[in-house]
DNA sequence: CCTCAAGTGGACGCAGTGTCCGCTTGAGTC
DNA sequence: GACTCAAGCGGACACTGCGTCCACTTGAGG
């Protein structure tokens, strides 16, 4: 049965409110009860669908992530398919620079605990990884994709820029990287 | 003024007593007062000294970490002065791949909040990193330095290893990639 | 209009935090 | 050995955020 109007109303104030408050003020510093109330709504409600602030995040991400894998399996190169592996690496970082330049706050505010590896989203950029690995003829495919995936973790993409660093040049030096090992 | 000896004895206590807690149950199971209680001590001592759980496990890594930096600084080559930078690189992961696997719940413990940046240890680690890259002639060695030690974090070694992946294979890999990059 | 399941929201109990302050104790002094 | 007093101690307390529960409300089909 479809989702009733009234609980679809507040899905939406629920999403439009976390977002906010995640990009204003930093995840960590976001609790349930302030979400529920910027959104207008108890906290039951909240709980009802959302069991903590990182199933909010991961669905707030859900939709920019699909696009970014939907263009990784089927869109034109260097990001799909046809490229070179190193190429397609390096398309693949620039990709994921600027989505964390966007969203930092919410890939982080979508780590509550350490379930950054745990998730559909980190498995599936770890297979990607993988196979351009292999395609490469990389010793140890399986090893260097999370060693390759290492300096995405978005803390360190914070910590980066909060230090001056611009995302550009972080981007660059991975392309470099990417590169020189594939 | 010197430390009270009743002061002295329940630093170690304290200190005894967290880093049995965080080993056998790991970090983000073991509560302050949990702690206390097993040092035999009150919370307001325990409050006195550390303010929260990531300046204790800082303190118990303080002493590993101190012998491994001495070592990077005036130790034999390769770890030591006097190798060419790929090589210390390398033997600087498998030393730091040797840390982890004996105290990775500690240096987890040590990253309440996302402190692992900002704690002086880190500042270390990265300026060694850096002066290697510079020395090889690598490209932006600045933010070479963190990509370069981004697969030391500690989530990751923990995620690696209860995949099953052994200590010795990653260490392996970042050798590899050490003997690549520089 | 009626029914009733889906949906709501706030009150409640709990766990952990960090502080505060009256009591205790160690270490110099005579 | 007794005295002093600052350093040290520890438990009580107030507070915050979490997650649950259940009496009430509301939307949609009959």
């Amino acid at each position: 049965m479809p989702e009733r109007a009234d609980a679809a109303r507040n899905r939406a104030k629920i999403l439009a409110a976390a977002e906010e408050l995640f990009t204003t003020r930093g995840a960590a510093e976001v609790t349930m009860e302030d979400i529920a109330r910027a959104a207008g709504v108890g906290r039951g409600t909240l709980y009802r669908r959302y069991p903590d602030r990182a199933a909010i995040a991961v669905a707030l991400l859900d939709e920019h992530e699909r696009r970014l894998q939907e263009v990784l399996l089927r869109g034109d190169p260097p990001l799909g398919p046809g490229a070179p592996p190193a190429e397609r690496l390096a398309a693949f970082y620039t990709a994921m620079v600027e989505l964390l330049e966007r969203h930092a706050p919410l890939v982080l505010g979508a780590e509550v605990g350490h379930s950054r590896f745990t998730t559909g989203a980190y498995g599936f950029w770890r297979t990607h990884v993988r196979v351009l690995a292999e395609a490469a003829g990389a010793a140890d495919p399986d090893v260097l994709a999370d060693v390759l995936l290492a300096p995405l973790a978005p803390e360190l993409f914070l910590h980066q820029t909060s230090r001056g660093t611009s995302p550009d040049r972080i981007s660059a030096a991975l392309r470099h990287l990417a590169t020189q090992l594939l």
